[in-house]
RNA sequence: GCCGGGAUGGCGAAAUGGUAGACGCGGGGGACUUAAAAUCCCCUGGGUCGCAAGGCCCGUGCAGGUUCGAGUCCUGCUCCCGGCACCA
């Protein structure tokens, strides 16, 4: 006999063959139940009730092409988390859209001569194709694509909302500009070492006038927030706070000796200002060019080193660099003249860019001092109790730490703590200085000179200045006959009828704004508009977001920790403030899952080195791919393909599809009969194997434990092969009924139920030939199983014995004992009663069904 | 440098403070077969004693501690991964 091969159709002499020798005929089975699933509208949702509800959101893609078993990953993951809930009776909410704007279809556009738009729908259509092939349930009906006019008019919309209330607004500022993708960054899309995102290209800084989201006065409530997503990984609670950059500290305001000037410097440790000798501006503030106006030098030397701090690659840090202005700053609290320096080690982008330096305290400043022969005036000792906050600069040691002050006037002898906290109360008081927060948060560069994306919904008339565009115009519909070349300027710059347009408030010449929006712009907001995705009067439905939101799990991947949750987030806050929403977070629990590597990188096209599952699934079935990928280890991090680990999985689904040929029958058999005297050990094995899977795989989906649900199911399944091997003539068709019967029939309709979120193709068929009710056409429609808490017990126990806490003896015992009987058995042990033997019992720890240790001195 | 997360067999990994290594991969042996594939069974951390049944010792990055008992809790390190970084 050939081994049959799972694509093709099984032959009618199939079910001929010895039970061992059949496969799982995945081909055959899979399309049906896909289909099936679509005639039901299994995953359709009526969101008019809400009860119950679950709304599951993996992270919508970006249609970049073919999908593989990478992305794969995080859609079944997100699958089975829907279908498990909806065993357990959850109203699920399962969606799926496009985050379709962006650069790469315009590189795409570029290379193959083929418009942006086409390229991005054909993807689109790819990937619908893939997401059904791997049997992701979703409601199709509410598919949504960001770059559709119907959905990027809510964007705009978006957009002069927040113009509305003051949070977008234009602005000159130095930003990041990739030279290769001729566009300007978010501070968020810098990574590394100063790489763009995308392309890798080190970004470098330009002078632009271009549009912001003032996120940084939402920063406060931004940080205070994160303490409610309790069911946020910490390491991304971290990452955001992080990222938001909240430090308390002071604003001090020094006037500039000899001019009306005042510099402000901003300090976390106002109470070592008695010991600061001098202050440093950086070299692009703007008290530079002020006040060194006569000396090229200084002016000279402020141009280039501001010029490496933009350009510079973070990877190291350069030499301190500085010069005196020959200027010098009145100490707020001495008075004494103290001089102003420009150097390279401030930067304009934190705080107010200038700094009060105290060198006995500080390393960065205590190395520029040494460098420049500067004096170091120490003014806070360790206290005895407390010596640590010791840092090495070179060969000395800096003491950076908090301890009690002195050399400082009215304020010796106080803490630290004390101390900055009566400075700014009395500097606040002269009107020189005040306490405040600063934030490393940067406002929201939402601009981009690119083709693909939402045109921003502004014009610029020549009398009435900047003029939004008024809603009842919306969409401000993209051009699709645009040449996309990057030049760096919008190419929506080039065309007249899209540029040229009359000023809604004076009706004269006006230009419109040619810049497009982020495309995290379009992906702030997408999870409400699924509610309502074809709404053409609002963005959404306030009464069903308050109904369905916050989003009840959301699933992605951890490279969107800052960016896209961020702005989420943030864009959730303002929603909240023009009282849209009754919710202040959009996403209650949040799951970052792992990559999948393969070589030890992660999967992608560039590296070639990914899976393809077409072919994966054409040889082994969407199930095996499914099982696999949850078994490959913990879903959160990250996990190397391994092709032979498919086979396994694939081994797995053929022992649990030949258990249910040869034995399936037993399901109905035990449905329709009443629960027998359970007597006979295989019985019991057998019942104590199902429930004790059933109560771990339970706890194991709860908790997103993919990998252990799989093993307790495979272990489980290890034990029905074992007890059948042994009990065949039982387990025969037409043999009399016998608990075994009935416990294998209970077992196999148990197996059904916990594999079918994981792989539901498998699971649907089984139910459909053996299952107890298949009314409903679907098992997702059943309710899922009770552990029988009685099965879980068994009647012996293997005790290990301690003495001290060595192992000494095992002893077999009925678990009926009493802790008496058991410690009387554990002392008649005769190698126990020798080690116990003149010496004197202390006490005696008994752990129900796992050991007795005896303590003696 | 700061913050977060890790470190367990040949590999991916399991272990509410209670028999470390479940489950899977890989490896070894066996059954079935003319043979192979498939399937099924047994063994598989290291060392050591024993003809054997079966013992014993060591073992979760390192050094300590708490505890009758520590992979798990505490203290101090080392290394790896991720984030931030002249952030005042």
């Amino acid at each position: 006999m050939t081994r049959s091969d799972p694509r093709a159709p099984a032959p009618a002499s199939e079910s001929a063959l010895r039970p061992d020798e059949e496969r799982y005929p995945a081909a055959q089975i899979e399309p049906k139940w896909r289909k099936r699933w679509d005639e039901l509208g299994l995953f359709r949702q009526d969101v008019s009730h809400a009860e119950n509800k679950f709304y599951c959101l993996n992270m919508f893609p970006y249609p970049s092409g073919d999908l593989h078993v990478g992305h794969g990953r995080n859609y079944i993951l997100g699958d089975t988390v829907v279908r498990q809930a909806m065993l357990r009776g959850r109203r699920v909410f399962a969606v799926m859209g496009w985050d379709a704007f962006g650069l790469p279809a315009e590189n795409a556009a570029i290379q193959n001569k083929t418009h942006p738009e086409v390229w991005t729908l054909r993807n689109i259509q790819r990937m619908r194709q893939q997401f059904d092939a791997w049997g992701i349930g979703l409601d199709w009906s509410r598919e949504i694509a960001s770059c559709h006019p119907g959905y990027y008019r809510w964007t705009q919309w978006l957009f002069l909302k927040l113009y509305e209330r003051g949070l977008a607004y234009r602005g000159k500022a130095p930003v990041n500009w990739c030279p290769s993708c001729q566009t300007v960054l978010a501070n968020e899309q810098v990574v590394g070492a100063g790489e763009c995102e995308r392309c890798g290209t080190p970004v470098i800084q330009r002078e632009l006038e271009q549009w912001f989201f003032r996120i940084t006065e939402y920063a406060q409530r931004l940080v205070d927030d994160l303490a409610l997503l309790t069911e946020w990984p910490e390491k991304v609670r971290v990452m955001q706070h992080n990222w938001i950059g909240r430090s308390e500290g002071a604003e001090v305001h020094w006037r500039v000796d000899g001019t009306s000037e005042e510099l402000v410097t901003f300090t976390t440790r106002l109470d070592t200002i008695y010991g600061a000798t001098f202050v440093v501006l950086a070299p692009n503030h703007p008290a530079v060019a002020k006040l060194t106006a006569g000396r090229a030098d200084i002016q000279e030397f402020a141009a280039r080193v501001a010029r490496q701090q933009s350009d510079r690659r973070y990877d190291q840090e350069p030499e301190k660099e500085g010069i005196a202005t020959g200027l010098s700053a009145i100490h707020p609290f001495t008075g004494a003249k103290v001089p102003i320096w420009v150097a390279n080690y401030v930067v304009m982008g934190y705080g107010t860019g200038a700094v009060q330096c105290v060198p006995a305290h500080d390393t960065r400043d205590y190395e520029f001092a040494k460098q420049y022969a500067l004096p170091i005036v120490p003014v806070v000792r360790a206290t005895a109790s407390r010596d640590e906050g010791w840092e090495m600069v070179g060969e000395d040691r800096v003491f950076v730490g908090e301890g009690v002050v002195f050399g400082s006037g009215p304020y010796d002898g106080i803490t630290t703590e004390q101390a900055r906290e009566r400075m700014a109360a009395d500097l606040a008081q002269r009107g020189q200085g005040k306490p405040t927060v600063t934030y490393r948060l940067r406002d929201w560069l939402v601009s981009r000179q690119r083709y693909w994306g939402a045109p921003i919904p502004m014009m610029y008339c020549e009398k009435d200045g900047i003029v939004p565009v008024p809603e009842s115009d919306l969409p401000v519909m993209l051009p699709k006959d645009v040449e996309f070349k990057p030049t760096g300027e919008s190419p929506l710059a080039a065309k007249a009828d899209f540029v040229n347009v009359k000023c809604p408030k004076c009706g004269g010449p006006a230009r419109r704004e040619t810049d497009t929006l982020d495309t995290f712009v379009d992906s702030s907001w997408y999870y409400l508009r699924f509610l309502t995705p074809r709404d053409e009067t609002k963005a959404f439905d306030s009464a069903l977001a308050n109904a369905w939101l916050p989003v009840d799990q959301y699933i992605g991947g951890v490279e969107h920790a800052i960016l896209h949750l961020l702005y989420s987030r943030f864009i959730t806050k303002v929603f909240y403030d023009m009282k849209l929403v009754s919710f202040v977070e959009p996403f209650r629990a949040l799951f970052t899952q792992g990559m999948i590597t393969r070589g030890g990188v992660k999967m992608s096209k560039s590296k070639k080195n990914t899976v393809a599952p077409d072919e994966l699934i054409a040889r082994y079935g969407t199930d095996t791919g499914r099982v696999y990928t949850l078994f490959i280890g913990p879903p959160e991090k990250d996990a190397e393909w391994s092709d032979r680990g498919v086979e396994g999985a694939y081994r797995f689904l053929n022992r649990v599809w030949r258990l249910g040929r040869s034995y399936g029958a037993l399901v109905r058999e035990t449905a329709s009969a009443p629960r027998p005297v359970i007597e006979s050990a295989a019985a019991r094995e057998v019942r104590h194997a199902a429930h004790t899977a059933l109560a771990r795989v339970t706890r194991d989906f709860d908790d997103f434990h993919y990998n252990t649900a799989v093993a307790a199911m495979m272990e489980m399944v290890n034990t029905l092969i074992a007890v059948s091997q042994k009990e065949a003539a039982a387990l025969e068709p037409g043999a009399a009924p016998s608990d075994v019967r009935w416990a294998m029939g209970e077992a196999l309709r148990l197996l059904i139920f916990m594999l079918s979120p994981i792989a539901p193709h498998v699971g649907e068929e089984m139910w459909s030939l053996y299952g107890d009710d298949t009314q409903a056409g679907t098992i997702f429609r059943a309710p899922w199983p009770e552990v029988d808490g009685s099965a879980l017990s068994v009647d012996t126990e293997t005790l290990v014995v301690q003495v001290n806490g060595k192992l000494r003896a095992r002893l077999e015992l009925p678990t009926t004992l009493s802790a008496a009987d058991v410690e009387r058995e554990a002392r008649d042990n005769p190698r126990i009663a020798t080690l116990l033997e003149g010496r004197k019992l202390k006490k005696t720890i008994h752990v129900p069904h796992r050991l007795i240790n005896l303590v003696v001195e």
